[in-house]
DNA sequence: CACGGGATCGTCT
DNA sequence: GACGATCCCGTGT
């Protein structure tokens, strides 16, 4: 079952964040469908978060998608090199986004392992929003598109699987140190004990 | 395995 | 002109 509106448009990325470990994340084109399991997300949220890009509510021709409404796909170019995705949430003109840093690969696997140029299944394939957007085929060019497309190209689906509070963690987020008050906030979230966790943070507590 | 530097380019100042 | 919501690889232990 993929999710819909009823999802995505709510007002709090945080618990958005934390019900969307367990879903299936989901890419299909050329004929080909790779997907897995959100294990690791992040939250952003405007105006009041200083890690967000649209903190201040900062609306320029890249934030422009954070404010679209919920069930967009904010994709951006990363160090020049990465096209890291991110779920819009709530209603048009509030830019409340979740980052997906992580996915369990279940279908697709020998694309992934191409688009990854490895050799075999291992955690470092899909680890990391880098990696995990490479695998799926994630890019920029895909940014602003609707994940409530049946014609789309990205999506969610509900594949029943929950895990329990006891099996979730929460953390700072990464990489976002120099970015002001919020930078402390606990806004990742991640399943305890899974490979694809991206490993080399689990320092982070 | 830990550490550190380089890659690479769109975005904003 | 500076700087990233990152990753890879080479080096040293």
């Amino acid at each position: 079952m993929r999710l819909d509106q009823s999802f995505y448009q709510r007002h709090d990325p945080l618990q958005i964040s934390r019900e969307l470990l367990g879903k299936t994340l989901v890419t299909q084109f050329d004929g080909i469908r790779t997907a897995g399991i959100i294990v690791e997300t992040e939250a952003y949220r405007a105006p009041d978060d200083s890690a967000c890009h649209a903190h201040l509510n900062r609306f320029t021709e890249r934030t422009r998608t954070m404010f679209a409404a919920g069930g967009a796909a904010y994709i951006y170019l990363c160090y020049g090199i990465h096209h890291l995705f991110n779920i819009v949430t709530a209603d048009e003109g509030m830019a409340h986004v979740v980052l997906v840093r992580a996915i369990e690969p279940t279908e697709g696997i020998e694309t992934m392992l191409l688009r990854r140029n490895l050799p075999k299944l291992h955690p470092r394939v899909t680890a990391g929003p880098g990696a995990m957007s490479q695998a799926l085929g994630m890019h920029k060019q895909f940014n602003g598109t609707s994940l409530l497309d049946p014609d789309g190209m990205i999506w969610l689906e509900d594949h029943h699987l929950t895990y329990p509070d006891s099996e979730i963690a929460i953390s700072r987020r990464i990489g976002v140190e120099n970015s002001g008050i919020s930078k402390d906030w606990d806004w990742r979230f991640y399943v305890r004990n899974n490979p694809y966790v991206s490993a080399r943070y689990y320092k982070w507590k």
